[in-house]
DNA sequence: TCTGGGGTCCTAGGACCC
DNA sequence: TCTGGGGTCCTAGGACCC
């Protein structure tokens, strides 16, 4: 049986979402001025996580310096992000598309994978698909692209068509005039390296692409990547909607100095820092880890890594951050100035017994309750955070439980006047 | 202009074993 | 003494995604 696979992404997810709370509040709508949402602007070396419409027609970017953008256009307007409210526009839009079919995957905060072959029933797929727009448009405030297709690749390929709120189809029969023009850039998977790659070889289309054996390609890229981007640049793809959340196969942690660090005392001090960060996740995941990884970056940008063996799976502070430490000893000699530290944990499990080692640092006990410390202060950080949140956020719907409240994110109920009245009639 | 942070997967070479 | 091939595990590095 032919499937039917949407592909769901919210336009400039960041900038919409922020663009909600601030209509929410009264404010301006940063939709429909050139606008941009920042790390924190006042350091010179955030990057841009998300641009408004007007922004990009002036070709300010994602991923951009916010001083290059700056100096495009002076009088941009930067906001900065809030990941508490992300995360709940985040579930009221999974949850309105969940209610299309149960089989979705999310494949990133602002990005999810529905299986409607079992949902349409006859009916046109773009009408549906329509709807779904409409609905998280009218009950969220934000708009969405759907790809609608026969494969997760089409569909992902369709829905990044013309934005905003769009709904587009990439079916097998539409492969040939639809995306065999693209830049084989436009290809999944096909990034800054391979393109340059291909294009050296005088391949620039997926049209291009999809004309090439898997034999011709093998010798441009690996022979695993080849037979893939055979197989996607033709339209083709089985893999299905996982509906299984995958457990985290690694966990890291990175800083970028606001000014590069030479001092061995300041870069040191970094590195306990991104320990307890990734150690503390991995006890709030129930999870231990054999493999300790630490990475340093210059100032040329040019990286550094090292991986080492744990004897057993930890999740103590302590020796984490002591294996990174002497890895970070092989790698910088403590003069040369560094951009960034990062730490890393992989091989992990959730096995909880421990062997008995003959060689156990003494200070275990001490460690761990230095850990228990750690972690009790964290939790309670986190609720005085939340709390702070909800006192400042009187407004928030609560976007995820979109049945009762969500209307009041609607943008036609926007003006702060509405809502005050919204607020005395309930 | 001067480049964040958090992930996944793949490849290649070396060590070690049979 | 010299020769081989395959399998597995580990590490470093690179490419890609959002």
């Amino acid at each position: 049986m032919s499937r039917v696979i949407f592909h769901i992404d919210v336009n400039s997810a960041f900038l919409s979402w922020t663009a909600v709370k601030i209509v929410m509040e009264g404010g301006q709508d940063i939709r429909e001025v050139p606008s941009v949402v920042s790390g924190d602007p006042s350091d010179r070396r955030s990057i841009i996580a998300a641009a408004s419409m007007p922004a990009k027609k002036l070709g300010i970017r994602a991923a951009m310096p916010v001083t290059m953008a700056l100096r495009i256009l002076p009088q941009l307007v930067i906001v900065h992000g809030d990941w508490e409210w992300y995360k709940r526009c985040s579930e009221g839009f999974i949850a309105i598309c969940r209610s299309y079919s149960p089989v979705l995957q999310q494949f990133s905060i602002d990005e999810c994978f529905l299986d409607m072959s079992l949902r349409c029933g006859g009916r046109d797929p773009v009408d549906i698909a329509t709807r779904l727009k409409e609905e998280i448009k009218s009950r969220l405030g934000f708009t969405v692209n759907v790809g609608v297709g026969p494969n997760k690749l089409l569909a992902k390929m369709a829905s990044d068509f013309e934005k905003p709120d769009k709904v587009h189809t990439l079916w097998e029969h539409e492969v040939r005039d639809k995306m065999w023009p693209l830049g084989v850039r436009d290809l999944l998977w096909v990034g800054k390296k391979t393109e340059e790659r291909l294009v050296a070889y005088g391949i620039h289309t997926i049209g291009d692409l999809a004309c090439l054996s898997v034999g011709q390609l093998t010798r441009l890229v690996g022979s695993k990547f080849a037979a893939q981007l055979h197989e996607n640049a033709n339209g083709r793809d089985d893999s299905p909607v996982e509906t299984e959340v995958q457990e985290a196969k690694s966990y890291s942690a990175e800083r970028t100095f606001a000014k590069d660090l030479s001092d061995p005392k300041d870069i040191d001090r970094a590195l306990f820092h991104v320990a307890c960060i990734v150690a503390h996740r991995i006890r709030r995941d129930d999870f231990r880890a054999s493999t300790v990884s630490m990475f340093v970056k210059y100032t040329d940008f040019s990286v550094a890594q090292r991986q080492t063996s744990l004897d057993q799976p930890t999740d103590v502070t302590a020796l984490i951050l002591n294996a990174a430490r002497r890895m970070l000893a092989e790698v910088w000699d403590g003069v040369v100035p560094l951009r960034q530290v990062g730490l890393g944990v992989s091989k992990l499990t959730h096995e909880t017994v421990e062997q008995m080692s003959l060689f156990e640092d003494p200070k275990m006990d001490y460690y761990r309750e230095w850990d228990r410390q750690y972690d009790a202060a964290r939790a309670q950080a986190e609720d005085a955070r939340l709390l702070a949140y909800e006192r400042k956020n009187p407004a928030d719907p609560r976007v995820a439980n979109v049945e009762e409240k969500a209307y009041l994110c609607n943008t036609d109920h926007l003006k702060k006047n509405d809502l005050q009245d919204t607020h005395e009639t309930e």
